[in-house]
DNA sequence: GTCTATATTCCGATAGAC
DNA sequence: GTCTATCGGAATATAGAC
């Protein structure tokens, strides 16, 4: 794996653990046994590089859409919720919630990529949802979009509560609301 | 008002503003029209000032308890929420959110009076709900902490998501949430 | 209680050798 | 592409005068 990758993965799992404002190229550089200025050669700022971690998980849920594209509304929903649980596992949150807490302290260019990001999260789970209301799996009042957003906010920010109430809660909040698009 | 309790609030918004790590005693020095030595008359150290403003809006929190104690279950959750209709009106999301996706990067005591503050919101809302059911106004499956849990997660996510989404969607999530919970 | 002044540390970023 | 070395700036924090 190249370097640069290398940088973008590391640099993502740091923010997602402590904030885009609490982390270094130092403590990158330091993770990986190379020097600061090797990060600067690959990303000159470090907007460069928040941006760049936002167009890498852009690229990994396109790459989760393309792969569940065949399987049942269900399972499509189970794996768009297994982005938040892998998240859980390593005590982390999801960029999208770490990034829109600090946006008004980062470079606006980072602003734009999170909004695509977010954009196509907010598109896939309201097709989820449509899907699945039209197969009869899924039931619900508000339009397609708006529950998707209450589904997306509830994942998001059970990450960040359940590191005060206890991590437990997010399998419990997780599967509760499955449950209740069934019911 | 006391230089200490401005002191408070400005800190409070910057917080909720920009977060934790990217606010400095200087911006609040200079939105006082003080000096940055001054502040540290008040608050020794970031971290005091930290757990100066949980344990503000934990006092804010009684209060709005306390005011709201006679309501109906059903205007009780309005008073809870209007909490954060008032954070979205500022463009600013709320303080658990704001420190939780920080918490691995600030002073391990700020997360402890943290925790206290989430914990008198959860139980609040748990005791909101539980008597709304008792009164037939709400209705709902899970138990009601599992009920507030997710109740305060789309609250708390959707003034972070709507930084993105856009700041309309804040009230058309709030709304759903209260209809969904009489239906 | 607020000020001036300063110590210290850390961070983002660049220059230039290899 | 990575290194050494360093600049400039910002932030936390403290000492001591008023």
């Amino acid at each position: 794996m190249s370097t640069r990758s290398e940088i973008i993965r590391i640099g993502d799992e740091l923010i997602r653990d402590k904030g885009f404002n609490a982390f270094s190229f130092y403590s990158i550089s330091r993770a990986m046994g190379i020097k600061n200025a090797s990060i600067h050669y690959h990303f000159p700022t470090k907007a460069d590089l928040g941006i760049a971690i936002v167009e890498g998980q852009i690229a990994g849920l396109e790459l989760l859409m393309r792969e569940s594209a065949d399987k049942s509304p269900v399972d499509k929903l189970k794996t768009y919720m297994s982005i938040y649980s892998h998240a859980k596992a390593e005590g982390r949150v999801c960029l999208v919630g770490s990034l829109a807490t600090d946006i008004n302290s980062v470079d606006p260019e980072i602003r734009v990529h999170l909004k695509v990001l977010v954009d196509k999260i907010l598109d896939w789970v309201t097709d989820i949802l449509k899907e699945g209301r039209d197969k009869d799996v899924f039931h619900f009042t508000p339009t397609p979009r708006t529950k998707a957003l209450m589904v997306i906010s509830t994942m998001l920010a059970s990450l960040q509560l359940t590191r005060l109430t206890g991590d437990k809660d997010f399998n419990t909040i997780k599967d509760t609301v499955i449950k209740e698009l069934k019911a």
